[in-house]
RNA sequence: GGCGGCGUGGCCGAGUGGUCCAGGCAAGGGCCUGCAAAGCCCUCUACAGCGGUUCGAUUCCGCUCGCCGCCUCCA
């Protein structure tokens, strides 16, 4: 079984589902306020890539990822363009799924909304306030973070010295008794969306949905809580705060993805505005290049997104592109088990993907050095970039366009007739439509070099 | 200030107390080719600095320097 670093231990540790053979799985998604950014790219191919893995081992995978749908910037956004908040939201939320398909990135099992949880937090609100967990301040409810025995496990600090360092309060979150309490309930301001509830209409602070929404559809004591590193605390910890509060059992176990920096290290973030759209990167680089470079850096660690280590996973995108078109045509075989082990021990291993590569490349090396062990080669690496990654490879034929196929009968009448003047002309224009024209024993062959 | 992490060859980026080697990209040379492309071969070979432990450290320990993250919004 996988060993991932869980977060609230800091060590790497087995997962254990809690229905054997299921696992049960929460990735914290997006505020549909604005596009995409690289941030997202990478917090949701690395969870792809996790999810693919254990269901490719055997398990079936009940994958849950939230949609927050109400938030200040999503207020924000609507206030400038003029319209209505749902709009808005319903709008960027097209594109992030637009975005996610062009990354290759499967749907969630379940992507539930905030705006249609907000029932459920209200009646969980009511519970923390009974239970002494809440109280009402000037413009809502807030949640006592002392009131909870533990609070800063997932920032691996006590409350107090959380606190020493917290900074000054926000000025429109005065009703708070500690820096540290956040809001469970906002109330509405004149124009602003509003539920109602028995504190006044109002909308639900952020931490609140992915309580109900991760226990209303994995239970309790569910397996695994993902998200982006920045998310640990406070979010996350706010999360498991209320959980705990009103009696009920969370995650097991936490783990979070290392963020994207830019080209001096630092980390991509709103309030720096260093953040780059995804979409916009899409245009120049394919999903499967910003897949591979996922895979070439752990999980855990910061990633930069620069043109430099863009060109170099493309560079490997083409590599593995070329291995399958020229082992394509090689009988089916039983995936190599050496290869599909050494595949299996480094993703076991807290998803050493960069190692997985690595045995990715020295299958298809081996596969060139010795073509009796080709077939059973080419097959494993088949199964797992295709069926474990998600690194889509050209495993079929490409259908060519008919000027394309004209072009390479010329090139092949002219060679054929020792023209190479014309030849080369015929290549020339179809390196122009954006193809690498190579001559094999069975004549021209084109292919597209990936974007 | 508290807590956590990082510093590997031109670049990205794993890993390890002891032979050799990550892997990819890039560069240079060669083979192959009508010329190419792809592929193959060769070259460039590193572990921030200073101490310590050790028969032996890039790997363990300490210190120094540098960088980053969280304690604000954030994936």
């Amino acid at each position: 079984m996988l060993a991932l670093m869980n977060t609230a231990t800091g060590e790497v540790a087995e997962l254990e589902p809690r229905d054997p053979g299921h696992l049960s799985v929460y990735l914290c998604g997006p505020t549909v306020s604005g596009a995409p950014h690289l941030g997202h790219g990478r917090v949701t191919l690395v969870w792809d890539i996790f999810r693919r893995y254990m269901r490719w081992s055997g398990l079936s995978v009940r994958f849950v990822s939230n949609v927050t749908d109400i938030e200040d910037k999503i207020i924000v956004a609507a206030a400038e363009e003029g319209r209505p908040t749902a709009e808005v939201a319903g709008r960027y939320e097209k594109l992030w799924w637009k975005t996610m398909d062009g990354l290759g990135v499967e749907r969630p099992d379940f992507d539930p909304h905030a705006t249609a949880y907000v029932g459920e937090m209200v009646d969980l609100i009511a519970v923390l306030l009974a239970g002494g967990h809440a109280y009402e301040g000037g413009d809502g409810v807030y949640f006592s973070t002392a009131s909870v025995e533990g609070y800063g496990l997932l920032a691996r600090q006590d409350l107090a010295t959380l606190r020493t360092g917290a900074r000054v309060e926000a000025a429109d979150e005065a009703g708070k008794r500690s820096p540290l309490d956040f809001v469970l309930w906002k109330r509405a301001k004149p124009g602003e969306p509003a539920w109602p509830s028995p504190w006044g209409d109002g909308r639900p602070g952020w931490h609140t949905e992915c309580v109900v929404m991760s226990l209303g559809l994995l239970g309790e004591g569910f397996d695994l809580h993902l998200g982006g590193l920045d998310l640990a605390f406070p979010h996350h910890e706010n999360e498991r705060a209320q959980a705990l509060a009103a009696d009920r059992r969370f995650a097991r176990h936490w783990a979070h993805n290392g963020m994207v920096v830019d080209e001096r290290g630092d980390k991509m973030s709103k309030s720096v505005g260093n953040i780059t759209s995804l979409p916009g990167l899409l245009d120049r680089y394919e999903g499967r290049v910003l897949r591979a470079l996922v895979l070439n850096s752990h999980y855990r660690s910061p990633m930069a997104v620069t043109e430099g280590a863009l060109e170099s996973a493309k560079g490997m995108v083409e590599r593995l592109d070329n291995f399958v078109r020229e082992t394509r045509d090689l009988p089916p075989a039983e995936p190599d088990p050496s290869t599909l082990a050494r595949f299996r021990s480094s993703m076991d291993n807290d998803l050493n993907t960069t190692d997985v590569l690595a045995g990715v490349f020295g299958a298809v090396s081996d596969a060139r050095a010795e073509p009796a062990r080709a077939p059973a080669l080419a097959a494993a690496v088949k199964e797992i970039c295709q069926s474990a990654l998600g690194l889509a490879l050209p495993f079929e034929e490409e259908r060519l366009n008919p000027e394309v196929l004209e072009g390479v009968r010329l090139r092949d009448e002219a060679r054929a007739r020792g023209d190479y003047k014309e030849a080369d002309a015929a290549r020339e224009r179809l390196v122009a439509m954006g193809y690498v024209v190579e001559d094999t024993p069975a004549g021209t062959r084109v292919r597209r070099r990936p974007r």
